[in-house]
This record gives C-alpha cells, sequence and structure tokens, in this order.
DNA sequence: TTAAATTCGGACTTTATTATCCTAAATCTT
DNA sequence: AAGATTTAGGATAATAAAGTCCGAATTTAA
C-alpha cells in the first residue's frame, strides 16, 4: 500500500550494509539477499540504484561487495533511499492520478493530501538508517520472520 | 506510490455519484467513467465493490445506474473507500513486507511508521465524500485534467 | 410481452512489476 | 599471468495489477 518491492528491499539492504559498515565488514549481494530474503538477482539490481543514488559504495572482484562510509551512515535517511530506488514519484504524483493536479488546479483531495503527504516525507527524512541499524544491533527489531 | 488505480477511480466515482445524488439524478456506468476518465468495463467492476461496501446504491434495467443516499453522503469518508475496494491492506500490511510484524516483534521501522500510518488513516477517515463533492461543484477542484 | 437499457459476474487479455539469466568487466589471490 | 570472485548491465521470464469481453439477470417502457 505505500512501498514498492524494490524500496522494501532497499531500504532493509541499507540497514544491513550500515549495520556491518559499523564492524568494518563489506558484504556480498548473496549475503544481503540471505540477510533479507530477497531473491538474489533482484537484489543485485536495487544494490546498483543505491550505489548511483550515493547511498552505498561498491567494490568488484573478489573479496569485494557492498559498504556504507561510517561517517555518511548519519546522514543517510529513508527519503534518500527511496527516491534512489522508485525516483521522485512520492513527491510529485497526484493522489487521485491526476496529470496536471496543482493548488492552482486542484484534484479534489489535493489540499488535504498535502499535508498527509508532508508529514510523511518528513518523517522517512527524519528517519536515518543510523538509528534503524542500531535498532537491529539492539535485538530492538528483525529484517526476517 | 499509496493508492491503487481501483482506489483513484472509486473515490473520484464516488465523489461524482455524491454530486449528481445530491441533484437527485442517479448516474450510470458510462456517465462515471466519462465524468472521471477511467475505462468503462474496468469502472463497473469498481463499482461493484462500492456496491459491496454500501457505499452507494444500483438500480438495474433502463434509467437504472448507480446513487448514493443524500443522508448518508455525509457519512462516508476516504478510508471505507479505499477499503471497499483495496481491503484492508492499508491498516495491517508492514511497511517493509515483513509476514508477521508487530510491536511484539517489529520490523526496524514499525515503530516510527506507526505514527505516519495513524496520521494518515485519520486523515482519510476525517476527509467525506460531502466535502470533496461540494469542493468540485463550487468549482475548487477537477476530476479531469 | 417483447425490446431496450442497465448492472452482475465470470473468464480472458494486456500491461506493469517483480524476478531470473547470462555475459562482460573489474579485482583479488596464487 | 591465470583463475576465482564479485559487481554491472542488458535481455528475458514469471507474476500481479489493470483492463476487456461477453452472456445472464433485472428492470423499464412501449
Amino acid at each position: 500500500m505505500f512501498l514498492t518491492k524494490g524500496s522494501e528491499y532497499g531500504i532493509k539492504a541499507a540497514i544491513f550494509i550500515a549495520s556491518k559498515s559499523a564492524e568494518g565488514h563489506r558484504v556480498n549481494v548473496n549475503e544481503i539477499a540471505a540477510a533479507i530474503n530477497s531473491p538474489i538477482a533482484y537484489t543485485a539490481k536495487i544494490m546498483q540504484k543505491l550505489v548511483k543514488g550515493n547511498i552505498i559504495e561498491s567494490t568488484r572482484g573478489a573479496q569485494g561487495g557492498f559498504e556504507m562510509i561510517p561517517e555518511k551512515i548519519k546522514g543517510i535517511n529513508l527519503f534518500q533511499i527511496i527516491k534512489s530506488i522508485d525516483g521522485n514519484e512520492i513527491e510529485k504524483k497526484c493522489v487521485l492520478g491526476l496529470d496536471r493536479c496543482s493548488s492552482a488546479n486542484p484534484c479534489p483531495f489535493h489540499h488535504k493530501y498535502i499535508s498527509i503527504r508532508e508529514n510523511t516525507i518528513t518523517s522517512l527524512k527524519n528517519t536515518n538508517i543510523d538509528e534503524l541499524a542500531t535498532r537491529l544491533d539492539n535485538k530492538f527489531s528483525v529484517l526476517i520472520n
């Protein structure tokens, strides 16, 4: 009802990578897919988007894989991840699907929906990966069940 | 990013039907599809769900069509419409796709997401069809552009 | 009472999303 | 340098969502 499969995987993967990177470990796509219970090849595609979006770094070859620069972890939030994967539809698409919906020419739900969307985006921006990875490390949450 | 096509059509159709019903007019699926710019046959399916969900009334045969009981219009909100069409995933599905995600065994985003979801659902429940239909009647909004 | 108009509901088709497969390119190890 | 490991990226396949078609049932009107 809200995130695409790609974003679900992307967020979970970022949390896992952040957690491992904090311990100084690089992880490959097989490890990521196992950790978040996702299809390997599809997960690889999502990782490419996170690399392009500057969320994670990749290294090819033996002992390669993905990591997050520790200093960057606090600076990465869920909104950035979703945008890297799904683009900026979340910000701009009309909730009722009108091609050109704006405050000047709005759909009937426009005004009320704006505040729902702002609230949602603000929360996504206020939720960083460090916070979620810490919660996972402390066993206060799980990536699989 | 948020509503299914079905819900988009359902909400727009409900607004249109409410507007027409307030003037004492019943409308058929061709008129609805034209008013909201949706595929006719698919719209018919959505209308069936709104009928089953007690949002609108249907009458078969010549001069038949769909209408909303005027006294009911103020009592119908967007949350009810979405539930009639998409079921209750909006309330219960884990934002990160875990099969069993709960406050006792949460995904990493669970706690923060709960408040986003509550805010959203509250807004949907606080937005009734009467309000949106009035906005349309006053030409403060459009169903098509 | 027959014909026309309309919703109902099942089966089917199309399109978009999700997922897989395969080869190339890069890097590490020996 | 050769072979193993790993990401990159394009092409293809499977599944789910969106959309279509058609006959049956119901109602109105002539």
